[in-house]
DNA sequence: TACATCCTTCTTTTT
DNA sequence: GAAGGATGTA
């Protein structure tokens, strides 16, 4: 059958089982992959089969993913297994293919087709702005609350009126409220031309609802589905992913139920455990074989996983040798715990051939990175830290890009106001009381400034500084509309609208750190421009394409591998990836699991997923550590040893040799544990020295500290006692400093 | 209107 | 111990 001189498809690269998944290619099919049991090549094969052996062409095939990253990776390798070919398959996030199918069709929903994206500060911006317009009280309704439910309905695909008939039922005595802000916020969104990130599912989904002929033409298109981390999809795109195969039923999601840790986000992990009664006539196929992590790693994390109720019963198991034990480090408090992982990452350096690129840390929550960073500092660690503060987060990149938004969609009310004053106008919020009150009717925001203009509402420096935007508005979508270059556009922003000239007048570090960001935000461009992307004609498109790609990036999408330093992720960032070497931190009671979780059963569930998730992205080394006292919310806390200790066997876990403290559940295999005396507390099996916050009586003027960020200076005046006393401390490399002694953690050099 | 200062709350996790 | 909001002052 095979044409001579062709080379045959290397099928036998995989193992039974993945081929099984490769090339079962007709109807409904789930592949329940395992951690380290070959997904991406299951995938990436399958894909190449399709294309190469089963001659279907590119274009009818769609797979989607969940971030950017993983579909860039997944078409490299495409390419890679189907040259040319695999270049013209559409590989996307879930979120990017709705914004393409949205730009071409949403207009037919009558909604300008250049939306602006709004992303989560702008929604909650909104928010808090129809909130206050209700006379609610921030402590009755908090807008993050409203924020997170307006949210969970539109992925549940639940429009205000359907709201209020399930409340009826449930009667809540807030629902009123909460149905209503959710009313006004939808308002304000469709009024600034805005979808939010959830609408761009429920859009989608609304759109194939409505608009059969529109579904058609894709369904038409795309006889092959493939859907990655199906286990955290929420409803409206699983109903997405129904819409689109119902058809062809060519469906193929792949995923593990054991790593959803997407709840909070709406992901529905009955789509994954109930895909076999949607399609009765579907073919699970499981991979079942770990290659990642060795034996040890691998016997730990599975023991853990089965104490979990909701998931289907499988076992991996494992293809490497056993290798070394997963390591349990209790160290005294956060520092410490940094300190351990510093000197262990050193040590294994020098003596196991490690480079700085095979380890990574992981945390639950971004604010442990602090202590892990200030240890690293300290001992020449170089890192990387992914998450955080993202760079499209920081307010000078907001800004400029809120103006590029405004220039294409000048409807867009959320980027106005956010422009309005920035920089300094003399635009305060009287005067913007004035101009969203002119623009009530429906006008745009520059229409309503030249009302309040006109009619003489606002005068003096405040007039003259919305001239001034409105003639800088005018301009550049002039500059914009002759086809001026996206680069050189961008630059005519930040001069046209003052906003570089201003950050330079001020001359602070703070305004040249934000020069330096605005020039990085120019990079940004240079690299868009030079990917190659067939079919944009205009300066316009150009400007839409990009803002359209940096509205859907997230910061793992930037992690590079090639890089030579340790990684810095929360445990959610790190699903999909892998290292040599691994340590989770803060493995603590009310952090992993989270004190938010405590209580329900489903979401205690999830964070054990969380912690099977970050213990098999390990391959050689497992290091699980916490501290017996953390500094979380700027003050020392003792803990309690994470749950998840003794949900680990004793074969596969010991304790650290060098650890002072014992764990509960963890064997120690050289000595006993020490019996409870005078003074301490015993909790469970485990003991406490409750830890006094350090008085700092004993800081008298003239005396040498250490300060954890500042380094070392001199105390010039100490006001009162106790922890609350002040201290002016001199740091010559932070210069003076006020500090409260509870807070400033000095030490007396 | 802008800036300083005090107070509160905050911490999950992110496309 | 930061960031955002509220309040007070120039």
């Amino acid at each position: 059958m095979k044409t001579p001189g062709r080379t045959l498809f290397p099928l036998k690269d995989l193992n039974r089982n993945q081929q099984e998944a490769v090339t079962q290619t007709e109807g409904p099919l789930l592949v329940l992959a395992g951690a380290g049991s070959g997904k991406t090549r299951v995938i990436t094969y399958r894909i190449a089969y399709l294309l190469q052996e089963k001659k279907v062409p590119p274009y009818a095939l769609l797979a989607v993913t969940f971030t950017n990253k993983a579909a860039g990776e997944m078409r490299e390798r495409v390419i890679g297994l189907a040259g040319k070919e695999g270049r013209a398959v559409w590989i996307s996030t879930f979120h990017s293919a709705c914004v393409r199918i949205l730009r071409q069709h949403v207009e037919k929903l009558g909604i300008s087709r250049h939306f602006s994206i709004f992303d989560e500060s702008d929604s909650t911006r909104v928010i808090k702005e129809v909130l206050a317009e209700m006379n609610i009280d921030a402590r009755i309704l908090p807008p993050r609350r409203v924020s997170y439910l307006i949210s969970r309905a539109k992925n549940a695909l639940v429009e205000p009126d359907l709201m209020a008939e399930q409340g009826e039922v449930s009667r809540d005595h807030l629902m009123d409220r909460i149905v209503q802000a959710y009313r006004m916020y939808e308002e304000r969104l469709r009024r600034s031309q805005a979808l939010d990130f959830d609408d761009l599912l429920f859009f989608t989904w609304r759109l194939f609802e409505e608009r059969p002929e529109v579904l058609r033409s894709y369904e038409d298109l795309l006889h092959y589905i493939l859907v990655d981390e199906y286990q955290d999809t929420n409803h409206a795109q699983y109903q997405i992913i129904r819409q689109l195969s119902a058809r062809h039923r060519n469906l193929c999601v792949v995923g593990d139920d054991d790593q959803s840790i997407y709840r909070w986000r709406g992901a529905d992990i009955t789509n994954i455990l109930d895909f076999e009664k949607d399609f009765p006539e579907a073919i699970v196929v499981t991979l079942g074989e770990n290659y990642r992590s060795t034996g040890h790693i691998l016997g730990a994390a599975s023991c853990l996983i089965s104490k979990n109720k909701g998931r289907k019963e499988k076992e991996l198991l494992a293809v490497r040798p056993d290798g070394q034990k997963v390591s349990a480090y209790a160290a005294m408090d956060e520092r410490e715990e940094g300190g351990f992982i510093a000197a262990s990452i050193l040590q294994l350096i020098r003596h196991e051939n490690f480079s700085y690129r095979d380890f990574a840390v992981f945390y639950r929550i971004n604010a442990q990175s602090r202590a892990i960073e200030d240890t690293f500092l300290k001992m020449n660690i170089p890192y990387t830290i992914v998450g955080g503060v993202r760079f499209y987060d920081r307010k000078e990149i907001k800004d400029i890009i809120s103006c590029l938004r405004l220039i294409l969609n000048p409807a867009d009310w959320g980027s106005f106001e956010r422009i309005v004053n920035a920089p300094a106008r003399g635009v305060g919020k009287a005067s913007l009381d004035k101009i969203r009150a002119a623009g009530i009717e429906g006008l745009t925001p520059e229409e309503a400034v030249q009302s309040v203009l006109k009619s003489g509402a606002v005068k003096g420096k405040a007039a003259q500084g919305l001239g001034d935007l409105l003639e800088a508005l005018l301009m550049l979508r002039e500059k914009l509309s002759l086809g001026t270059p996206l680069d050189e556009f961008v630059v005519a922003v930040l001069d046209e609208t003052g906003y570089l000239g201003a950050l330079q007048a001020q001359a602070t570090d703070e305004a040249r750190n934000r020069i330096e960001n605005l020039h990085e935000l120019l990079a940004v461009v240079d690299d868009f421009l030079s990917d190659d992307r067939p079919g944009e004609i205009s300066a316009t498109e150009t400007l839409a394409a990009f803002l359209d790609q940096i509205s859907l990036v997230s910061d793992i999408d930037n992690l590079k591998e090639e890089g030579s330093s340790v990684t810095l992720m929360t445990l959610h960032m790190a699903k999909g990836l892998e290292f040599p070497v691994v340590f989770m931190s803060g493995m603590e009671e009310d952090l992993l699991p989270h004190y938010r979780a405590q209580g329900e059963p489903v979401e205690m569930e999830e964070e054990r997923r969380l912690c099977y998730v970050g213990m098999t992205r390990a391959r050689e080394l497992l290091f699980l550590t916490m501290a017996r006292r953390r500094r979380l919310f700027g003050q020392y806390d003792n803990t309690l040893p994470s749950r998840f200790f003794t949900d680990l066997p004793a074969e596969n876990v010991e304790l650290h040799r060098e650890t002072v403290y014992p764990i509960p559940g963890i064997t120690d295999s050289l000595a006993s544990l020490p019996m409870p005396s005078e003074g301490k507390v015993a909790i469970g099996e485990f003991t406490y020295v409750p830890e006094p916050v350090e008085g700092e009586d004993r800081l008298r003027p003239g005396m040498q500290v250490r300060h954890p960020m500042f380094g070392v200076g001199q105390v010039m005046a100490v006001e009162g006692t106790g922890p609350d006393a002040r201290i002016t401390v001199y740091f010559p490399r932070g210069g003076k400093k006020k500090l409260i002694a509870k807070y400033a953690n000095l030490q007396v050099v």
